[in-house]
DNA sequence: CGCGACTTTGACAGATGTCAAGGCTTGTGG
DNA sequence: CCACAAGCCTTGACATCTGTCAAAGTCGCG
């Protein structure tokens, strides 16, 4: 659990300055381990949530239905993410997540994660920003499946996967995606059987090629051309925030941070509860 | 500007329980009024933002390109809207905004979003429940462009927005919604000529007409299948409230609201500055 | 009244979907 | 360790939807 909750961490602290403490406050969240094999439903359309989930381990995703039984996956949700982190402020489920893969979750409470709120208002930015990185995502792939044709809308995901797993270095890697040709599908808006022949194009060109679900990618440059692929909506420009903001312009180290852990400091947007030190 | 305002707020209001100081706060900000003619652009992508637009009048689009120039509308904002509310948070532009018509806008600085949340937490939450609606809708639309058919796409689209315009009473009905059929094919992912062919059938069809940028719903159940709508991701069950929730219990009321103006209330999570009655 | 911007139509091309069968992997149980 | 079964991938033939191109028709504005 822990690495992908670093992750976590990580991603947020990429959007929003945190200090030690904040992280901390994060990472000693409590919460209940969950295994799901591939195909298993996590949350079901409308039902009421009481917690939010935390990938662990495995690949998860959103599903919605179109008629005649149709799937649309409208997300896909890699370890560290936090996939229904909205949830926590609308706590109706507005789509199905299921496990595309299988997976390990860490559901943790809402009460926790909006005590954790309430402590360190800056966490609360934090999510905030992550959910509008998350939306940034949702908006890509509509121009993906909109506006792209076939190879290329493959091609931009398996880019958009590889950065997002951050495993994006050099001209050729290898990672481990194992999602199926009728996934990729329904991820894509295409048929399975035409999923198969772009993969085909793609190996055969030597821009990349899937063994035993590992995907190895044998020109990046090529995959990303091919995708149409610019990572500048996965990635915000310098982290902000405005909570606790040093009044003399001063930057927050984690040194400063840590005074939140024995009082109040300056210029507070909450008035917090002590932090509780595990 | 003030219905759109008041539109603003009450779309607020359906997902977050806001004091009537609260939308009070809202409704006087203040911002600089621009008008814009069809196409124009309000924020080009990747631009550094200072302020958020409220649209007044007509109606806004963000737009993605994606290569050999093909263009994808990845939302459409209705008056009322705030489309790049999220910049708020993250001020750089992830994306091209343009007026889709001839439209006026709102443009209220950063500083005085970023005061007015300060001042109010329950408004910061109202804004990422508001976004957290916006991503629904997106997703929603991944859905649209990946899982449908042509037909559906358009009469999908068009329920939505006859829903979000507020307009959808009775069988049938009609509202002002001028976008071009080039704009609509940039919408669904189709070709400008095949979106005429599928107007043309849904006319032929007695579901809908266009007449001088009028939209004539003239079968609402008929068009709803068509375009397997479902309302349900437009709307929050019932809305909520973490900000100074009420120790007893009780419910807030426009009252018990009223406290804020002359002080901190029991157990606030925000130290208030005093708010300004303008 | 005339021009420019949109819309409508037709003919044709191309991309992607569907159906169906056969070949591989992978995991399980003996 | 082998054999089998189930699920997944691959391929081919063919159908269909949607895109492209081009021209004519319509609407609205100056």
């Amino acid at each position: 659990m822990n690495q992908s909750m670093t992750r976590f961490v990580e991603m947020l602290s990429a959007r929003t300055r945190l200090t030690a403490i904040e992280r901390q406050a994060i990472t000693s969240l409590p919460g209940m381990t969950q295994h799901l094999t591939g195909g298993e439903n996590i949350v079901r359309f409308g039902e009421p949530m009481t917690s939010a989930c935390l990938v662990v381990q495995g690949f998860c995703g959103r599903v919605e239905m179109a008629s005649g039984g149709k799937r649309q996956i409208t997300a896909v949700y890699l370890a560290g993410d936090m996939p229904d982190l909205y949830s926590a402020f609308q706590p109706t489920s507005n789509s199905t997540m299921e496990a595309l893969t299988k997976a390990t979750v860490f559901r943790i409470p809402h009460r926790e994660l909006g005590d954790v709120m309430r402590r360190y208002p800056a966490i609360t930015e934090a999510f905030t920003r992550y959910l509008v990185g998350d939306a940034a995502i949702t908006m890509e792939w509509v121009t993906n499946v909109g506006a792209r044709e076939a190879v290329s809308r493959i091609a931009h995901l398996y880019c958009e996967i590889a950065v997002r797993l951050g495993q994006s270095i050099g001209q050729r890697f290898s990672f481990y995606f194992p999602i199926l040709q009728s996934q990729l599908a329904e991820i894509t808006g295409l048929s399975a059987v035409h999923v198969n022949r772009c993969l085909m194009t793609l190996r055969s060109e030597r821009v990349m090629s899937i063994e035993r679900r590992m995907v190895n990618v044998l020109d990046w440059n090529r995959l990303v051309e091919m995708g149409d692929f610019d990572p500048g909506y996965l990635t915000a420009p310098a982290p902000q925030r405005f909570a606790n903001w040093d009044p003399e312009g001063q930057v927050l180290t984690e040194q400063s941070g840590k005074k939140d852990g024995i009082g109040i400091t300056a210029t507070p947007f909450f008035v917090a509860d002590p932090p509780v030190n595990s």
